[in-house]
DNA sequence: GTAAAAGGTAAGGGTAATGCACTTTT
DNA sequence: CAAAAGTGCATTACCCTTACCTTTTA
């Protein structure tokens, strides 16, 4: 039985048990002894109830575990009674923060300085990054720095995005992006977005809260248009992108996470009233449509959501929807809702998750790459076109490869290709590449390529969708 | 009056951030 | 050795696009 996390949004049915924490390490928010508000490492936290009871646990162990963890801004440790004599970690967890283009600025003006200080240009500072397992301390205190100025983002996404920063390989997915024509919007735009939002609202004499009203009245529409026009010619983007990411980032509902009990109950009304006109269950309700859907269909409409470890049962079914569903419909993407109706109370996500764990486990166990499996990596490996080896993102080729390898198992594979037909003396990695290629293909099961998307077939044993 | 363009909305599809528990490094 | 940091895997919160309507514009 797995407990429910603190991130969750759903009511918290558990009973709160009491708290143990040393209280030097926490300084409160106001002057009473009594208060229930602390800072804890620039992280701000509540108790539902401060109970510290020497008989239970000595302060010194208290103090020994909290400090442990007393540097981890990701989470603040301590414990949770549990038994007469039992204790358990707990967690407090932030407010879920996503990145946002102010975080670039702070953390880029952050580097500026840390390099100026310490006289490294950016390649330098890159390479430490590179050899070193973990952070240098000046990146760590300047990762420090970063978590006090902005309590609420956790070690590990500054993390990231620091080493995303630097371009580390496997941190591709966390660099600064300046635009993008689709998908996650670029930091660039969003500014812009930003700015011209801010003057749209001045010249107009609107206030934060009659601009919110306004995105989603009906009665000012030629007014906004103005502004999306001007959006439009700004903002390389579809114009649909661009409308909807301003609906959904200055909405006047008030409501966000978390749902509560009588929340959840008032949303199972509306719908059974309204059916799914989230519209207007988003103004009853006062949270954002999407949002009011994205809680129906997540969580309301599949009921009790099985979470226990998966049976073999279970795992062959799902491969088996799964390949039955990939042959009639050969060229869409996986309906994961679909698959998660036919496998009773997994969610669609868990449903996604285990089969591409299952697919690249299984297939990785039990059949190496054959002789086109490895042509074929070149092929892609080529495809990327970097300058060195350590600049493969060997998380998209396994995505590539529809996850049938693990980026690790694709990794080794190229060292083991390497090994085995490497000569030296070449100059620049595509020469590599090129010289493997050609050693590959010259290789008397030359005929032999197999097609990594038949692969998937061959695994299927499907018969019917159950 | 009509076709094309744009607004409004719900459904479909997806990923970054996070929790938890463990391992590795200092 | 203990403390601090890193990480694999599972889950959640939030996000983005598309399809299909209605309304507006040229």
């Amino acid at each position: 039985m797995q407990g429910k996390n603190n991130l969750s949004c759903r009511p918290d049915t558990e009973d709160n048990e009491e708290l143990f924490v040393d209280d030097q390490l926490l300084s409160p928010i106001g002057d009473s002894k009594n208060t229930s508000s602390f800072i804890y490492l620039g992280n701000p936290i509540s108790f539902h109830e401060y109970n510290y009871d020497e008989t239970m646990v000595s302060p010194e162990n208290v103090k020994t575990a909290i400090a442990g963890s007393a540097k981890d801004h990701e989470t603040c440790r301590g414990f949770k009674k549990t038994g007469t004599t039992s204790y358990k970690d707990f967690v407090f967890s932030r407010d879920y923060t996503n990145w946002t283009p102010t975080f670039w600025v702070l953390l880029s003006q952050l580097i500026d300085e840390f390099l100026k200080e310490s006289e490294l240009n950016f390649v330098a500072a890159r390479d430490l990054l590179i050899k070193t397992k973990r952070l240098p301390k000046p990146f760590n205190n300047l990762l420090i720095q970063f978590q006090i100025q902005v309590p609420n983002v956790s070690r590990r996404t500054v993390y990231r995005h620091l080493k995303g920063y630097f371009n580390i390989p496997g941190y591709e997915r966390f660099q600064y992006v300046k635009k993008a024509s689709s998908g996650s919007w670029g930091a660039n735009d969003i500014i812009t977005l930003e700015k011209e939002i801010a003057m749209f609202k001045k010249k107009k004499n609107w206030s934060d809260e009659q601009f919110l009203q306004y995105v989603w009245s009906d009665n000012h529409r030629d007014e906004m248009k103005t502004l999306y026009n001007c959006l439009y010619e700004l903002i390389d983007r579809d114009k649909k992108s661009i409308y909807n990411y301003l609906r959904r980032k200055y909405n006047p509902f008030k409501k966000k996470c978390k749902w509560t009990i009588e929340d959840e109950a008032e949303l199972k009304k509306l719908v059974e009233k309204h059916g799914t006109s989230w519209s207007l269950i988003g103004k009853l309700s006062n949270r954002l449509p999407m949002h009011c859907r994205d809680h129906w269909r997540d969580y309301i409409q599949p009921g009790e959501i099985n979470r226990s470890p998966w049976t073999i049962q279970e795992k062959e079914k799902l491969i088996k929807t799964v390949n039955q569903y990939l042959q009639s419909n050969p060229s869409s993407p996986i309906q994961w809702s679909l698959i998660s109706k036919n496998m009773r109370n997994r969610h669609r996500h868990h449903c996604r998750w285990k089969y591409y764990t299952l697919i690249s486990r299984d297939i990785h166990n039990s059949s190496p790459f054959k002789l086109g499996d490895s042509i074929w990596l070149i092929e892609r490996m080529m495809d990327l076109n970097v300058a060195e080896e350590r600049m493969i993102d060997w998380k998209c080729l396994s995505e590539y490869a529809n996850h049938l390898w693990t980026a690790d198992a694709c990794k080794s594979h190229f060292e083991r290709i390497k090994k085995t037909l490497f000569i030296d003396g070449l100059s620049t990695f595509s020469d590599t590449l090129i010289h493997l290629h050609k050693m590959l293909n010259s290789s008397p099961e030359e005929t032999y390529i197999s097609n990594l998307h038949d692969s998937y077939t061959a695994f299927s044993n499907a018969d019917d969708l159950c």
